[in-house]
DNA sequence: GTGAAAGCGCTAACAG
DNA sequence: CTGTTAGCGCTTTCAC
């Protein structure tokens, strides 16, 4: 309830004048030790803590050494892992985050990052919706440095590190083919999102590659959250002409794809890895990212622009991997070795 | 690159005064629909934008409408959950949030306490670290509200929200007690943390209901991570006289108690629900808790506070459930029904 | 070494 | 309806 102490009191409480405290406060050389004693003994009896809000509305640096991240949801184990690593990055070079989630809406996006443009943010690490190009280009043009992450916003000229989406996708269908596979279902999240789309492109790229049609009714997007995508693979599995694989465009669709095929038996393979994919039965594989690298160097990128690169905007591609725990199943033949209940093809 | 255009710069650029676009920008009743379009129309020009710093500096109502977040690891899903919660409750109070995590560690956690008050943060959710008793009895002194989750910060008088962690083990621990084990294992992590602390009392409490003597040889405390504990319940599996049962302290132990349990067979219950548990083999009996409905509710009290609420301090204790998907085995008999390969005792 | 004055961007309290 | 003055808590600049 009591008010802040401010250093007006700490001046007066030491006899000296609020420029002393000042630069006691401040660490400045050039007082007089016993005078210097006297404002920390001040200080410690007061309980005074430096405001440095209002510190940063005067100092020349205009700097408030605070940077806003901005992820679609801070929930999911992927954002969470990703801006944990953001915020180590900032701890070390004594930079505070705020955080905020856009449930990829973009009139959240915009709420969030004007509260946070308005407190001044050096800068963004950003998991960019589809929406508000105009608007982001405007707080460019404030001087609030971007980086974007996971996903690149297009049309705006900013650094952004991703991992290659098509290609690594391109890879698991691939193994399915691979396999034996040609009936192989593309289930996603909404395809506003750059990933999905990519990572839909990197299915159809291999499919065609192959020489295979895709067939429509095996595509389903705008998969939000696991019941749904359990939902559709039940739909799936349950019309005329089922497929005899699965490749999920992220981790939810895959474990609403685990949780399907509990009751039923189906090849599957995922984009993203997560926590005990080798544990289940049979295990899953998928194309893996590694989400704490992404926000590290997003976070490199964004502190090194904060401190004055002012080179081209670069576009950093992180690499995936493709774990193959066995979950691709055979289109035909015995069960896998071990003798473990595969989703396997029925066919 | 370009200096953030002030309230000035409107003004000029309107032909108007300072404080006339101090009260559009505010919303202000009382100006001409005339001038007021010129103001709006000067602020598109510039591309103006408050500045919400300064502004809080000058209010009467001097509160910064940031929040500060203290969480023992953000990756960890469970402190993750918690957090999306806190942050949609901030963000439907047009608030922001500050967030931190401290890995337990009494130094981090003060320094990002102490950076999150210098910026005025009118309150904090804290999972508290051990220390710093003091310091943040100063915090409070100096008018910031604090709220604990997760765990209590005690000696200090503050509203926590916490589950009856001592109940919801000695319940867990009673299931395996029931189906026949008395060599059960507790493994945790380290006692310096009050839910820790509270889990394993309920462990002993249990044990001691039943008539059972507590085998100083089954209890590891300490356990940093999913790697150790798994190491940790090899060594324990290997012993002469191994435990038939397992009782893990949090879900990262238990996470490492199904990883050893692969190659070796034991009944398993932890504190903590997760991804997945349902899917293994055996699915997983736990003690769950709410991460979110523990967030959310630790925010409330803290807007309370923020709002003037000065009550005494409030406990809120939430309610645990245990789960029992069938991993608590039987100390003897046949497997469970449906032929799961249970981690069943050996004896 | 120390202090007085000015001002960062904004709003409160008054005038007109 | 609009403008002027003062001042939030601090740092800058310039005196002494």
């Amino acid at each position: 309830m009591a008010a802040r102490p401010t250093m007006k009191d700490v001046a007066r409480a030491a006899g000296v004048s609020l420029m002393t405290v000042s630069r006691v406060v401040a660490g400045e050389t050039g007082v007089a030790p016993q005078t210097a004693a006297r404002v920390e003994e001040a200080i410690r009896a007061l309980g005074y803590q430096r405001n440095d809000i209002a510190r940063n509305l005067r100092r020349k640096a205009q700097d408030s050494r605070t940077i806003g991240l901005v992820v679609d949801d801070l929930a999911n184990p992927f954002f969470s892992a990703l801006a944990r690593s953001v915020e180590d990055e900032a701890y070390r070079r004594g930079f505070l985050v705020l955080v905020g989630s856009t449930n990829d809406d973009p009139r959240r996006e915009r709420d969030v990052v004007s509260a946070f443009s308005a407190r001044q943010v050096d800068g963004l690490v950003l998991v960019p919706t589809g929406g508000n190009r105009p608007f982001f280009r405007a707080q460019m043009a404030r001087g609030v440095k971007v980086v974007c992450v996971d996903r690149p916003a297009t049309g705006l000229d900013v650094d952004c590190v991703a991992v290659d989406n098509r290609a690594g996708t391109a890879t698991a269908v691939r193994h399915l083919l691979d396999r034996g596979h040609s009936r192989i279902a593309y289930l996603g999240d909404r395809q506003e999102i750059w990933t999905q789309r990519e990572r839909y492109a990197g299915y159809e790229q291999a499919m065609a590659a192959a020489g295979l049609a895709v067939d429509p009714a095996l595509v389903r997007h705008g998969l939000r959250g696991v019941p749904e995508a359990a939902k559709a693979i039940g739909e799936l599995m349950d019309a005329p002409n089922p497929p005899t694989a699965v490749f999920s465009g992220n981790d939810l669709v895959t474990l609403g794809a685990v949780d399907a095929g509990a009751s039923r038996r189906f090849a599957l393979v995922g984009f993203d890895d997560f926590l005990l994919a080798d544990k289940l039965d049979p295990p899953i594989s998928v194309v893996s990212q590694d989400p704490a690298a992404l926000g590290r160097t997003a976070a490199q990128l964004l502190f090194g622009r904060i401190d004055g690169d002012d080179a081209a905007a670069r576009s950093v591609v992180l690499a995936t991997r493709f774990i193959d725990r066995g979950s691709g199943g055979d289109a035909v033949g015995p069960p896998l070795p071990g003798g473990r209940a595969v989703y396997q093809a029925a066919e």
